[in-house]
DNA sequence: TATATTTTGATAGTAACTGTCAATTTAAAT
DNA sequence: ATTTAAATTGACAGTTACTATCAAAATATA
């Protein structure tokens, strides 16, 4: 692995006390809500659980939803994308992008997603959340899109395009909830194939499409 | 026009008071966030402007979102979209079904609805919910879909193709709150035109798909 | 060590809900 | 018309996520 190119912001004992802070706080809700749920845990069980007052979690976290949906991987999926090569289709990019976000993580890091994702699934508000979390996402990947493709990142087309992207991965949330077998990463790498493909939804033999 | 053919329900004096009730919440709610904002307005205040008690509101409202978002035009939608040939495609039939939907509201009908959705892209809390309420749509489509095209309704694909036009409604929403000028009904028209197509998204000729 | 800057906790408040229960209103039965 | 049953309502008392404020404590800087 290359060394950090980004070099050394030093990290004073301030900036390390709210890292650790910020993730204490994310582990323990985690097994709280795993524990007893995910509405029946307060804010000040959290905070309690971390030793800080109610009043500073909302100095780490906007909402309890946040506590769930925040994480790197937004970010990283984007430098993935742009670093993929021009000659690839739109989608092939998104998709290999995908691929290598996945490929970067620890096995605890992507048993940890998993079962972050489990949670956006079943609990209504964060599934609220996570959509409107995906509909930011969607303006990201739009204008890197638009860029690659020399297009005006207001272009209707790209826009939809990128919707049609989000929409599968919301579909995948949904089919992995169903299926808690399956794994995620290949779940999407199947849905992206599948609009690669042009979405060909024929019947079974009632209305052949071609 | 022909006669209801559902009958005579033969509504009494409570019903008759509770629609009322249901419809003038409504009335008061869109005139008050008109004026003064939806945050800003309190459901004390809505219940107040209608003559009931605040805990009388939620026996007509589980939300105060679902002031904004409810409405007749889901089940419309679906009605509609059963009722579309099978000779079309799924997104050639779901097209028409909006189509369709529009197509029967009169003029003050289109005009509130514009109203609410200029509500539900603005507020952040009603786009999440709308979000949400497309999503369980979509999923009642997804399994006509599957019963019309005679597979599961568990189909990967199925749920791949509802996905992408939830995605593509997500991006309606923000265009439409980015141009308002733009006429709803036709943008959503044009969105499910694309998806149609199979979204030949081309570059500029940086990169010929074909 | 002294001083400036962040971070924190305590406190008080708001607003969207939830639950309960008695009072009122409507419907149904006599 | 009167009684009885059932539905609807309002008052009240929570709970919880979240906001705002301010003084105390912790950390960085000189």
């Amino acid at each position: 692995m290359p060394p950090d190119t980004q070099g050394k912001e030093k990290i004073g004992l301030r900036e390390r006390k709210k890292r650790k802070t910020r993730l204490t706080l994310q582990q323990q809700a985690l097994r709280l809500f795993r524990e007893q749920g995910y509405r029946e845990t307060t804010i000040e069980q959290i905070a309690e659980a971390c030793e800080i007052s109610p009043s500073t979690f909302f100095r780490y976290f906007p909402t309890k939803e946040a506590l769930v949906l925040d994480d790197e991987y937004d970010p990283i999926l984007v430098r993935e994308f742009q670093r993929q090569p021009p000659e690839l289709t739109p989608i092939q990019a998104f998709r290999a992008a995908a691929r290598a976000g996945f490929a970067g993580m620890t096995l605890e890091e992507s048993a940890a997603l998993k079962e972050r994702i489990g949670l956006m699934i079943s609990v209504p508000e964060l599934r609220a959340a996570s959509l409107m979390q995906m509909n930011e996402t969607l303006l990201m990947i739009a204008e890197i899109m638009a860029e690659r493709l020399g297009r005006s990142k207001d272009d209707f087309q790209v826009m939809t395009f990128a919707g049609s992207i989000l929409g599968a991965m919301m579909t995948v949330q949904i089919y992995c909830k169903n299926h808690p077998e399956a794994d995620f990463a290949q779940t999407v790498d199947e849905a992206l194939s599948y609009l690669e493909t042009g979405q060909p939804l024929a019947g079974q033999g009632t209305t052949p499409q071609k």
